[in-house]
RNA sequence: GCCCUCAUGGUCUAGUGGUCAGGAUACCGGGUUCUCAGCCCGGGGGCCGGGGUUCGACUCCCCGUGGGGGUACCA
């Protein structure tokens, strides 16, 4: 059997959509899986839409999550060029060959034309294709219209009668109408081939075993197989993958908030937990296993097993994911992540002494197993980082505005500022000692505690986080709270009691 | 309009001509004598509708409905 060889082929319009990366992701396990090959191909032939910055946007994106190419624009290859618009001759030669053999056809139409015509059969319930006007041109009528200064594109003929069947190998043998067909532009006026022709022809001078898409595609498929037909191509087995749909169940889209790739990068996901989540939309193992690194998705990939029905984009199941990862990663390579998120919150410096930098990682170590996105070391743990942290509702509320809670502070203060050792053991001993003498329970020293040198009723363990703080710090906020509470300042802001 | 396609709790999904329709997330409740957005335990909630086939249908067929895609000199 022959090599398995898959490609994705985005058009440079934009960063990496969601929806690409998805595509993308699907095409590379499967060429992983199968130990074959994946293309990386640039579809540029909207010559008004193409950019020269998109194509850096979706080297970014891929190398993100993860996914590397064998062959492509930067890398080469033995099929190259692989962006399009370097390829026209080729097209052209394609083209002609149609040309000759009656399968293709200049038209002279103007976009106006077309789009009265079109607007003609719509009213009359007619199908709004081409109605085939420039089909049987004679060579006079040819000339005429040239000599009225028309250039024409190149339609392709559509077979007649009888239906193209598409052989899908998830959604199985689906049918078209050839009479419901259109002739269809196969280069354009400007001389660009469109998708349609170029698509064909690339997939089959590349090589391409296995065309894996997204479902938008499906419906062009049977084109593409009559194409394929004319021009004396094997068809390549077809993959047509469920689509992405927004929350409110229509196609994914700016409405629904961030739709690139790196949106969600700069939103704090870790890459391998993007790409677990994005494998697990209209993929599963089968099995109830949901957490799946790289080396686990190759292995279990099935195209096979890939869904039919379009699946919803669930930030909460994406972020679930993402502290699922956080959890489980070590915390070193989590601290390596969160640097440069802490540094452009203006939390950490710029370099990092190895004493500061060890003591990141005790503070990701302590935080990860808590958070979810990378951001929110941003708020939850700001208070490790800076004394400008603010003093939360649920803190005021239960703690700060408390008759008795500053004295109580100021002495917990007084006891920690005389400790000779700083650590887990003696600081605890300090506070329940304090809870004792008071003859309350340690709670009622622990949270107001918390409470002030955090701002937040929530968190880590008391003790293992003070011990990251300089002892000096934890004094200083303890007083500070205790002032600010005295003074009235820690009612809660929002009005309520 | 026409063509194609999809349809299991809110969401991602597993699954079968006879199942207590399974898991995850989200939600709710309880526990965790330092908190919870963490952890543990528990709970509610589902086979789009109508016909048929069948002893029996969530599962097969048909028709609706709803979503998506195509019908472009966009890809």
């Amino acid at each position: 059997m022959a090599e398995v060889r898959t490609r994705f082929a985005p058009s440079p319009t934009g960063a990496l959509h969601v929806g690409g990366a998805h595509t993308a992701l699907f095409a590379w396990l499967f060429a992983r899986h199968q130990g074959g090959k994946f293309v990386l191909r640039i579809e540029d032939t909207d010559e008004v839409r193409s950019t020269e910055e998109s194509l850096g946007a979706i080297y970014d994106g891929l190398n993100w999550i993860g996914i590397d190419w064998d062959e492509g624009p930067d890398l080469g290859g033995p099929y190259g060029p692989y962006i399009q618009s370097e390829r026209l001759d080729t097209y052209n030669e394609y083209v002609d060959q149609l040309l000759g053999s009656g399968r293709a056809y200049p038209c002279y139409c103007t976009p106006e034309e077309l789009e009265e015509r079109q607007e003609v059969m719509r009213k009359r319930g007619l199908p709004p294709r081409y109605d085939g006007r420039c089909r049987d041109l004679s060579e006079e009528e040819r000339r005429r219209l040239e000599a009225e200064g028309r250039k024409p594109c190149i339609r392709f003929r559509i077979r007649e009668g009888g239906t193209t069947v598409v052989n899908d190998i998830i959604r199985g043998q689906v049918g078209f109408d050839n009479a419901l067909m259109g002739d269809f532009v196969i280069r354009k006026t400007s001389g660009y081939p469109t998708y349609h022709m170029a698509v064909v022809v690339d997939d089959h001078l590349m090589q391409i075993s296995h065309v894996i898409r997204a479902e938008e595609h499906l419906s062009n498929t049977p084109r593409h197989l009559q194409l394929m037909d004319a021009l004396g191509f094997e068809p390549p087995q077809f993959a047509h993958l469920p689509i992405i749909l927004g929350p409110d169940r229509t196609k994914l889209s700016k409405r629904h908030g961030a739709v690139n790739l790196m949106d969600y990068k700069q939103q704090g996901f870790l890459p391998e937990a993007m790409r677990n989540f994005l494998a697990l939309i209209g993929w599963s193992t089968g099995s109830e296993q949901e957490i799946l690194d790289l080396d686990e998705l190759v292995e279990k990939f099935r195209l096979e097993e890939v869904s039919k029905s379009p699946g919803i984009f669930d930030l909460e199941k994406a972020t679930w994911l993402n502290g699922e990862y956080l959890k489980r990663a070590d915390a070193e390579y989590v601290t390596e992540m969160v640097e440069p998120v802490l540094r452009q919150a203006g939390l950490i410096e710029a370099d990092l002494s190895p004493e500061r930098r060890e003591w990141l990682v005790k503070v990701v170590d302590l935080m990860k197993e808590r958070t979810r996105l990378l951001t929110d070391f941003v708020s939850w743990a700001r208070y490790f980082f800076t004394d400008e942290y603010p003093y939360d509702e649920r803190a005021r509320k239960k703690w700060l505005r408390r008759e008795e809670v500053p004295d109580r502070l100021d002495a917990l203060a007084e006891r920690l500022e005389t400790l000779e050792a700083w650590n887990v053991d003696s600081i605890e001993a300090a506070v329940r000692g304090l809870a004792d003498e008071l003859e309350v329970s340690a709670a009622k020293v622990i949270h107001p505690c918390r409470s002030a040198v955090t701002g937040q009723t929530i968190g880590p363990s008391l003790f293992h986080l003070m011990e990251l703080l300089p002892q000096e710090t934890v004094v200083g906020r303890l007083r500070r709270t205790a002032e600010l509470s005295r003074a009235g300042e820690l009612e809660p802001t929002d009005g309520e009691g």
